[in-house]
This record gives structure tokens, C-alpha cells and sequence, in this order.
DNA sequence: CAACCCTGAATTGTTGACAATAAACTCACT
DNA sequence: AGTGAGTTTATTGTCAACAATTCAGGGTTG
């Protein structure tokens, strides 16, 4: 009943918690994401899959999952490692969200049904409270996805749902992990995502389209700004 | 040097041609593709792995490769299976194309180098002599995508281009294999492919842009309208 | 002293056997 | 006769041993 606190489980569908190569995929993930294995590391085979307690074949077929998911890079008779976020593998990610993002926001407002949107206006209010209260931290960074999430599923096509969600989502998570020190833009994300309501609440494309395009245009010249003058390892 | 034979093995970056997963995962895929095995049709892996020749463990390695190009479905314990491409699933995949692909086009237009541009030209020339000659058939539609291939790659997103390249591309061929007989619609698409050049060459990216989300937009239109009035499997 | 080859250790790729799960079939019971 | 539980069988998931390849180190040679 709690629309607001999306699990990741919820969120992401590759994950077979029933099997146990499934279970060590999500567990690798994470670790990976939440940055104890470090970018650039060498993921040797026999040690993993000792440290997570399967046998090399679950662990392989895991670390084959990741590489689908663009977190782990593999080279045949050389090894897999973890990916190295650079910013310009940043900047290229925001271009692709915000075509398959616009176009979501544009199918959203085509597709969406009344009550989705409703619940996603209660979100946003909830989101603003949160930021009144606090100063929007972490949480907030997740929340915002979670917004995203549910105009994505909005769109009602489940190509681009999978494409955002399964894929390209943990991708955000690792960058927003390893940067999460940054004060994100939430005021002014905010009165964007308002924009956006309403123009899905109007029922146009769109407007919608070019609404979310530049809400993320916009978040990506703050991330180069951000990560130019000053270094990430620093 | 020959820039117009662009084959397969050239677009496709996952296959790895040393290691035996590798050379599994391109025939299986090629065999899907092709109609061998059919839309729906378990992949019964112990057999698969006789019929290739490899053990299971390579086989089950395409297998999840497979899965993540979204050529094959697979629940846990109970096996995998052909996608079947319905109607929907292809107009969603050509949402997503017209979002991928649009913004490839605009990329195109600011980082295309001269050079490139030239050769894309040189290309719509080859097609404009073919669709001459000839009827514009089944070579026609492998040429139309190495088309858009050249200025996907042209946008210099590496992301994108693994996207739209490695992964959906093979779902492409499968739905155009499965409906060759139809003629396409060869003098509209060379007339807008040389108004996207003209577009890519003027450097200008919205409307590089626009006109290739039309272009694959009205696409989705004619098989939209091809596939409601007439059956695919009639 | 640097470059090259050769050898060995470590790691990945592959294989076949074993365990667990799900589907199919049989048979009793209502 | 149809439904349901129990059993059987086929298929998937997992494991540990084997083969092939890469990389590092040492030694030799120009």
C-alpha cells in the first residue's frame, strides 16, 4: 500500500531469488554498486565465488548477467573487471536517458491511467514535504528515481521499461553512489517535476517529451560542470 | 576499404569468435534468427548442446546472452524459449528506435567528421543505383540498416551504439526476416535518407533529428497498417 | 644493458557427473 | 468418469575436475 517506498527488488525483475546464480547476481551487484569492489578491479573467479559460497559456474553466469547490465567488463581469456565510470561514459549515459526518458514521459501522458497519475501527483507532494523538512539528501536522490520509475512505467512499453529499469538503472546507482557526496539539484528538480505533471495531467506528449528531456539535459551540464573543475578522486 | 560490405561479424561486437560460448552464441543467434528455430519453440539444452557440438555449459552461456539481446525468454527452472514477435512488441520496438535512433542522428550531425559524412553520401548513392536496377529487395533491407548503422556509429556514443547495435539490432533482423516478403517502402526511405544527410551535412541536429524520428516513426505506421489488415501468419 | 624467448604458475574456458526442481503420468477415490 | 495425490521421468541448476590460454619471471643472447 506504501507506493513511495519502492524496493530495489521491486524495481528490478532480472533477479531469480530462487536460484542461486540469481541470488549472487543481486549480491555482486550491489557490492558492486555500493562500491566494495572497487572500479577497475579484477574479478578473479575462484575467489568470488568462494567469498560468496557457490561454485564457479553460478558466479560466472552472475558475472555474465552484470556485463549485460554494463557494470562489469569482460575480455575472453583475460578476465572480467569492474567498470571505471568516466565522465565522458556519464555524459553519453544522460543522452541516452534523456531520448528514452523523453519518449517515456511523452508515452506516459498518451497512456497513463488517471489513478497513476494521481498517486504520482501524492509522490511528488511527498517528495517536497521531505525536502521542506530535511535537506534533501540521499533519500531524496532515490526518491527521484522512484519518480522517474513510475512515469517509466507509465509509458506502458515494457521494451523501454526493461531498458530503463534492468539495465541502465543500476548503471545510475553506481554513479549516484560514487558521487552521492554532491548536493543534487532538488529544489529546482522539484518545480520541474511539477512541470511535468501537469503537462501529463493535460495529456501532452508533447510537452511532456521536452519537459523531461531538458529536466535531464539540465541535470547533465550540472554533473559536468560539477566534475570539471573539480576531480571525483579528490 | 569496401565500405558498403559491412558484414554481421563486423556490427556485432559480442560474438567472440576464439572461445567456444562465443562461436555458440553467434549460431544459435543466426539459427533464432533465421527462422530454424521457431517463434515459441523450447531450446531443450542437452539436445542444443549435441546439435552444436559443445558441452552444456557454453550452450547455457548463449543461452543468457541470448536473453539479454531479448532473442530467447527464459524462466528459472523451467527452461527457454524462442521470443515470438507480436505486433505490439515490434511497435514498441520501434518507440524505442525512433527515441535511440533520433537522438544518434542529432550526435550525428555535431560530431560526424567530414570524412564520414562523405562515405555516408557515397553509400546513398550505392542504394539509389540498386533500387534502380533492381526491385529494391531483401539486400535493400540489410543495406537500409547499415545506413542507419553509419550514422548511429556516428554519433560517437559508445553506449548508443552498443545499444541500438549489439542488442536490438538482432531483434530487428528476426521481425525483418519473419516479414522479407513484404515489399518495403524503398523509394520513401531513399528520399529520406538523403534529406537526414542534407540535415547531418548542414550540421544541424534537431533537424537531423526530427527527420529520423518521422522516418522510422512512419515506418512503425506501415507495419502497423500492414500487419492489422493482413495476418503474419497467413 | 636491453630485448627476446622460454618456462611455469595462475586464471579462464570447458567438460561430464550429480542434485533439485518441475512437468507428466498412473492410479486410487469420490 | 473426473479429480486429486503420489510417483516417475525429463530437464534445469550446480558442482568439481580437466584443458587451454594468458601473463609474469628468469635466463640467455645480441
Amino acid at each position: 500500500m506504501n507506493d513511495s517506498s519502492t524496493q530495489v527488488a521491486d524495481i528490478d525483475s532480472s533477479s531469480d531469488t530462487k536460484t542461486l546464480s540469481g541470488q549472487t547476481t543481486a549480491a555482486l551487484r550491489e557490492a558492486i554498486i555500493k562500491g566494495v569492489f572497487a572500479p577497475g578491479e579484477k574479478l578473479n573467479e575462484p575467489k568470488l565465488a568462494e567469498q560468496f559460497q557457490v561454485s564457479r559456474g553460478p558466479l560466472r553466469e552472475a558475472i555474465r548477467r552484470l556485463v549485460a547490465m554494463r557494470l562489469v567488463r569482460h575480455v575472453p581469456h583475460v578476465g572480467a573487471t569492474v567498470v571505471t565510470l568516466e565522465l565522458e561514459s556519464i555524459l553519453e549515459l544522460y543522452d541516452v536517458r534523456e531520448a528514452l526518458e523523453g519518449k517515456a514521459a511523452a508515452l506516459a501522458a498518451e497512456n497513463m491511467s488517471e489513478e497513476d497519475i494521481e498517486k504520482l501527483r501524492k509522490l511528488l507532494e511527498l517528495h517536497r514535504k521531505h525536502t521542506q523538512d530535511n535537506e534533501g539528501e540521499y533519500m531524496q536522490t532515490e526518491g527521484d528515481f522512484d519518480f522517474h520509475y513510475q512515469i517509466i512505467k507509465g509509458s506502458g512499453n515494457q521494451l523501454l521499461t526493461d531498458q530503463l529499469c534492468d539495465e541502465l538503472y543500476h548503471l545510475i546507482r553506481m554513479f549516484r553512489f560514487q558521487t552521492s557526496r554532491f548536493k543534487s539539484r532538488s529544489n529546482r528538480a522539484l518545480i520541474e517535476h511539477e512541470q511535468l505533471i501537469y503537462a501529463i495531467e493535460q495529456r501532452d506528449p508533447e510537452l511532456a517529451e521536452m519537459l523531461m528531456r531538458k529536466h535531464i539535459s539540465r541535470a547533465k551540464n550540472s554533473i559536468r560542470k560539477a566534475l570539471t573543475s573539480q576531480s571525483l578522486s579528490d
